[in-house]
DNA sequence: CTCTATTTTTTCGAGCCTCGAAAAAATACT
DNA sequence: AGTATTTTTTCGAGGCTCGAAAAAATAGAG
């Protein structure tokens, strides 16, 4: 049951909030941060001379704009780089990258690395991100006592408490708890995050008009998958991830998803799906294990050019999306949506089916009104999220610990 | 963006800490509530001694069972029925019900009506509503000025704020305010609640060891309705009541459903659906505005005495309500179900063709372990639901205003 | 160049709140 | 009747936030 609020979590609430607000806003001064905290000017000041005495946040040169003010000029608040750093890991299909972050945001290091990872044995894959961050690690430019958090995103399912990679379609092997593994191996505090949930974040951070308390992230790809922020926090299933909008049910005994059952969305709009379609394989062929993008390239200047077999699978994706979209809809309400991967390039083809399916929906009264995004590049986009909320959890758990005790106050997505 | 935290909140919240404390455990000592909020006996003591001042607290006698202890014996702390009073009205297909309930949650007077809801005017429907409230405000018996809050539970589509009605399928008209209209006739705070999330938190009142913070309240009836509580919260749309998993889609342009689009879950699960699935009728027939409880019950016997259409129409029933579930399920992976209203006995028909289909989803992998319970009395746990919202809104806006605040530690379901 | 108006930031005392320790209260056991 | 035990209250200490006032830092006016 919920606790009650004890004297000292307060103080420690209230740093959260000010180390929050600055990362926001950026440079906000004292002031400003009064304002949007809602706290006085007294407390502001207190909390930011010990946070700064801390050497966590910096005093930086007034916010150069405005300077034709007249009373005594603002003095901007910011993060010092050097409070800490993160480190960020990205495993998707055939590919890990590792960033070194530091605390104001800014990309200090990075590797990439081309791995086989479907058919890499257990061992190995959990060796290949093992030894990129300690390469990094042993980086002899970087502080590694700095690094407060490893984030690693993966794409598939993961356990809510952010330990373990449940179930990938990268890898063969399933349940690899890389929190513990990375723990144990480097002593620094580390999680397991969702690719979509990351995209998610990374959305929030980039344009937080747009995407702001209410939004879904959809990843086109090989598979689908989706990052959802309801109410302002990024939901996950209750035990895992969650958000599996791929596996969502299009048509009851469909086509073969690569998942193993029948009629998933992703089944008919997935890569895969819409190579098999485009190629007239029948909706029972093995799923192929990746086209690559060059590929799907061809196939939608194919769908562009002619009606055929190629543009027909384009239709079919945009039906399974639009009615997966749809029933999504009759849950939680009609929200923004942000088509992310290679595929949304080819968003032109899937929109029209699309629309003309969720139309036929419950969520879909208002169809017109739901607007789409693309965003073809997932990579840049994961890695920031990633990169955002590994620094949150530094903002609340190192600087502000005990912090995030319960209430979603500080708990935001951001 | 989220706000600080003033130094008085942190008393409010502690209040309504201790409030809802008592309301969950009964009859708790200052001891007991210390234990579960977390907060000392100092505390506590300090709390509950202004509660028994202000008349909201009573001191009972020590909780009788373990009374052979050693020491001072601990002495409970009960709510003061005369506290406060609410009021509940349910309005539902051709019946209005309304009940006063006292502030330990008793109910004192009740009143309740059968009208024909889907033929009336608007202002008949409102006369009616704002009627039955006024002769239960004017009874002599009750002190008028004692109830604190009104809450309405109907069917169909709410707003996210609880103020309106926005869709019904008890009524042609739409968009009815009915929390402004019962404010200004009363000048008494008042709410607009879906029916089934009410039923949702009646359920955790009644079993919260079953139903604690993910679970799964279905309505089988005419239509199919949904209240869904993840991690603790009533989960609802963005902007309105939401979790409409009648209105998933089964089938891309399947059945033709009361809504007037085609192939939800509804249009064949519903009782209607399964009429017209039993009678042949097709799944363009139009659907009947309602099947009696009588017919139904012929409908299910004649389902379990032969293989013939009944058999088949409840068949098809499971099978949308499964793959619904599976779709339900990849999203916030699978929890306990709760099928609650008359057709819920007759979920033997419906179990094993809804156990096979959500076998074949990916949030069935265990389908094994998804329990289901059945109550086919919905309303009286409505009524008790919006009573237990009710009495929580009194608890936390009236007796510790401000705490509601942010943070979801006091706005948990109960 | 000095003075004034203006705005930001810090300082300081007041008022709450929670906590821990100790005291008081109320009972069962010996 | 006295002792052990458990619950509840009391009381002082320590923290936190707030408002008001002071201090600091600048632009503009004369």
């Amino acid at each position: 049951m919920s606790v009650g609020i004890r004297h000292d979590d307060l103080r420690r609430r209230n740093r959260a909030m000010v180390i929050a607000a600055v990362r926001r806003a950026g440079q906000p001064s004292r002031t400003e941060i009064a304002a949007t905290t809602g706290l006085s000017h007294s407390t502001i000041s207190a909390i930011s001379s010990d946070l700064i005495g801390e050497g966590i946040l910096t005093e930086s040169k007034p916010s150069e704009a405005g300077s034709l003010k007249r009373g005594r000029p603002q003095v901007g608040l910011s993060l010092n780089p050097e409070a800490a750093a993160v480190m960020t890991v990205v495993l998707s299909l055939n590919f890990l990258s590792v960033a070194v972050i530091d605390y104001a945001g800014q990309v200090v290091a990075e590797e990439q690395r081309r791995l086989d990872t479907l058919t890499m044995s257990r061992d190995a894959l959990i060796g290949e991100c093992v030894a990129i961050v300690r390469r990094r690690l042993e980086d002899p430019d970087l502080d590694v006592r700095s690094i407060a958090r490893i984030a690693l995103a993966i794409q598939g399912i993961t356990d809510t408490r952010a330990r373990a990679m449940l179930w990938s379609p990268i890898t063969p092997h399933t349940d690899i708890a890389f929190a513990d593994i990375l723990e144990d191996e480097f002593a620094i505090p580390a999680t397991v995050e969702n690719d979509c949930n990351m995209m998610a974040i990374a959305l929030r951070w980039r344009d937080p008009d747009r995407y702001r308390d209410d939004f879904i992230a959809i990843l086109l790809s090989h598979g689908i998958g989706m990052g959802l922020v309801l109410k302002g926090e990024l939901f996950t299933g209750t035990h895992s991830s969650g958000g599996e909008f791929g596996h969502m049910i299009h048509q009851p005994n469909g086509a073969l998803c690569r998942c193993g059952r029948r009629g998933c969305v992703e089944a008919y709009a997935g890569n895969y799906a819409i190579w098999r379609n485009a190629r007239q394989l029948g909706e029972d062929a093995e799923p192929v294990a990746d086209v690559s993008d060059a590929d799907m390239r061809a196939l939608a200047t194919a769908a562009r050019e002619r009606d055929g077999p190629e543009r027909e699978a384009y239709r079919k994706a945009g039906e399974a999306l639009g009615y997966g979209l749809g029933s999504l809809f009759a849950l939680i309400d009609p929200a923004p949506v942000a088509m992310v991967g290679a595929s949304a390039a080819a968003f032109d083809l899937i929109e029209p089916a699309l629309r003309k399916a969720i139309a036929q929906t419950a969520g879909g009264q208002h169809s017109k009104s739901i607007s789409f995004d693309t965003e073809p590049n997932e990579l840049p986009l994961i890695r920031e999220g990633c990169a955002m909320r590994a620094l949150t959890f530094v903002d609340q758990e190192i600087f502000a610990p005990g912090a995030q005790a319960r209430g979603s106050a500080g708990k935001s997505v951001a």
